[in-house]
DNA sequence: TGGCACTTGTCCTTTTTTGGGCAAATTTGA
DNA sequence: TCAAATTTGCCCAAAAAAGGACAAGTGCCA
């Protein structure tokens, strides 16, 4: 979950939710909701977060991707046979391209 | 799309609209728009036009995810790694279970 | 050329989600 | 034990999505 990635990310470098806050314009009590999963953390939110933190931008950005397909996928009993379609679409949309 | 497969399966069974509409219980311009994706199909009527089109319940709960996962991830240059992570900690998730 | 089937456009209400603020309570660390 | 950090609870407004209805238009064909 990205939350908990925030978290982690946020305390191994020292830094305090209330200048994560700073930096995002909001209220500490967010930051803290954003890293407990109660609020989503807003993809607008990534750049600034990638900069804070001083990881790629890319790095979160397949986090909180990811994040949203599980929210679709857990506890669907099919999810295995979900994602072997969605790879093959995926493959051939890329290939439609091309044409 | 699960639209589009809904009209390849109501028109190769000579169905018409007003026929889905009428199971459905919605105005019958709501099903074309279901067809051309202008509207989403509302996961409640899986089941029953699951049995209308006499197709497994399964198989249209899956095309439904495919969908709603697709949304997700279409255009996302960083889809495959996505998909990878996602893969992993289903499984991950379905193993926490055994413990 | 009338009648189906279907599509399209406009409008509407209700529900859900987003994106917060603020204060109080709680935890944590020096 | 004090202060800073964090969490929690409650509240709120705006925006977006869901879930339609209805009317008018289009396409087809017998």
């Amino acid at each position: 979950m990205i939350g908990n990635e925030i978290k982690k990310l946020r305390t191994s470098r020292g830094i305090v939710q209330r200048m994560v806050a700073a930096r995002l314009d909001v209220d500490s009590a967010y930051i803290s909701k954003m890293e407990s999963e109660e609020k989503p953390v807003s993809r607008s939110y990534i750049s600034k977060l990638a900069e804070l933190f001083e990881v790629s931008q890319k790095e979160l950005e397949i986090i909180w991707l990811s994040d949203r397909v599980l929210d679709v996928l857990v506890n669907e009993p099919y999810a295995r046979e979900v994602l072997a379609i969605v790879k093959k679409k995926l493959a051939e949309g890329a290939a439609e391209v091309q044409i």
